[in-house]
DNA sequence: GATGGACCCACTGTATACACTGCATATCGA
DNA sequence: TCGATATGCAGTGTATACAGTGGGTCCATC
């Protein structure tokens, strides 16, 4: 019964879980969770009784949680079975094009309506994610590059784009590795970063917008590299890093 | 009892709306449809055994057709009841601005895969809508535009990107009244489609961009006037049109 | 007349029960 | 031995039952 795999990857966020009053948000969020940093592979299958079990609730919640992951297009359903969704390598390549969109009319926003303050915070994430690179951790890595951007986002003022970006975020979440792992990316993506702060110092939006989309655009060319890598040398045994990042 | 006015709301969709095997499903879709279209006005409160009568079903599948629904921002618990969410001016305004970066990146890469066909068949939506205007069609003309950007977001290749535009053209069925209510609006926006009409048939994806991103902008324009109009006289008993469009 | 508190009821959230459906396996016939 | 039909079963979809809770109302007191 592959129950255990279910089991192992749920129950460290499941016990950590906060108190909710409702038990069907608790199932929802830590299974989007589980989902999201890919402790649950894509592909994995299971059925609404295995997930009650888990969760050591009745159906009833599960069925709401997995309705609404379903809307999410996280779960699907498949015949008669539970599927996690997987994402093809074209899905992937996609986003990179919505996400730049999106990120370039946050940077001309968020230049439009900067304050010292929040620049200087904006500033400071960089300067975070500068230390754990030059650490060498990734995860950490990662997880401030989503925070420069998900303040680059609330920068804008915009609570609708700030949900869209969000959601394309967690989407990011489940690429398979990260372009971290390319050689000398993280170093590109600080300075990239720089730039859309410069830009963004100097009031200029139309160049925050451009940088922030050029950024976007050099994320989607190492991937492009590391995919057609990926299907040249389909044997190599994945890059040095877990793949359940954060 | 409000119940009256949640039945005559919803019935009619309801009675048309097709056989699904999931009753849960058609309460879904019908409250979505009867949401968006307006039939059923923002601030509605009503509880889950109302909709249980209306639908003539349990609450069960009415509970998961709720809960999926307030996953889109369609409808919100507020304390013990269930409301259909409203949309504030500024969410409106919002929207315009993340509808305009989408509607560029769609007008971008479909300008980059274009088929002789394709543009053929946007041009032939554009002359129906021109047809519908012509004939004071207001509610055609409504949808007509809708589908020439749905076709647009299509002829970009990009599902994701697809979904996206699907995602905020709902919200956008959501809007207080049309910008096509203001005087000559109809016109300027055929003209405007036939602006990204030509920047993609002479293969210039940065004028199909910009040409597309000028289209909603103006809507935004029109848009912020009709607020400011509203604000100015808000005795001002509506325009001609009723407000359930489509 | 206003304000605070207690009680009651309506409504929600979860569990359980039941019916239906599709699939797999078994059994019978040729 | 192979195929077709029957039968059991796993899993889903819906209804119903039950407990808990928050909000509203009514009365008492200031």
């Amino acid at each position: 019964m592959a129950d255990d795999e279910l089991l192992a990857a749920i129950q460290p966020i499941w016990s950590e879980s906060g108190s909710f009053n409702r038990s069907s948000d608790a199932v929802f969020l830590t299974l989007r969770e589980v989902i999201l940093s890919q402790r649950l592979p894509a592909g994995k299958v299971f059925t609404e009784e295995d997930l009650a079990g888990v969760f050591s609730v009745s159906r009833t919640p599960v069925r709401e949680a997995v309705q609404r992951l379903i809307g999410e297009h996280l779960l699907e359903r498949r015949g008669r079975r539970i599927v996690v969704s997987a994402m093809s390598p074209a899905e992937v390549l996609e986003i990179y094009d919505v996400r730049g969109a999106l990120d370039a009319l946050a940077a001309r926003l968020a230049t439009e309506h900067a304050t010292p303050p929040e620049i200087a915070q904006l500033r400071w994430l960089n300067e975070q994610m500068r230390a754990a690179v030059d650490a060498d951790d990734v995860a950490g890595s990662f997880r401030l590059n989503l925070e420069y951007h998900d303040y680059l986002a609330r920068m804008s003022r915009n609570e609708f784009l700030l949900r869209q970006v969000r959601m394309v975020q967690d989407r990011v979440r489940r690429f398979p590795h990260t372009t971290f792992e390319f050689s000398g990316r993280p170093d590109q993506i600080l300075h990239e970063h720089q730039r859309i702060l410069d830009a963004i110092e100097a009031g200029d939006s139309a160049a925050a917008a451009a940088a922030a989309n050029d950024h976007i655009m050099q994320s989607k060319d190492i991937r492009l590299a590391m995919l057609d890598d990926d299907r040249t040398t389909p044997a190599a045994p994945a890059a040095a890093l877990g793949s359940p990042l954060e």
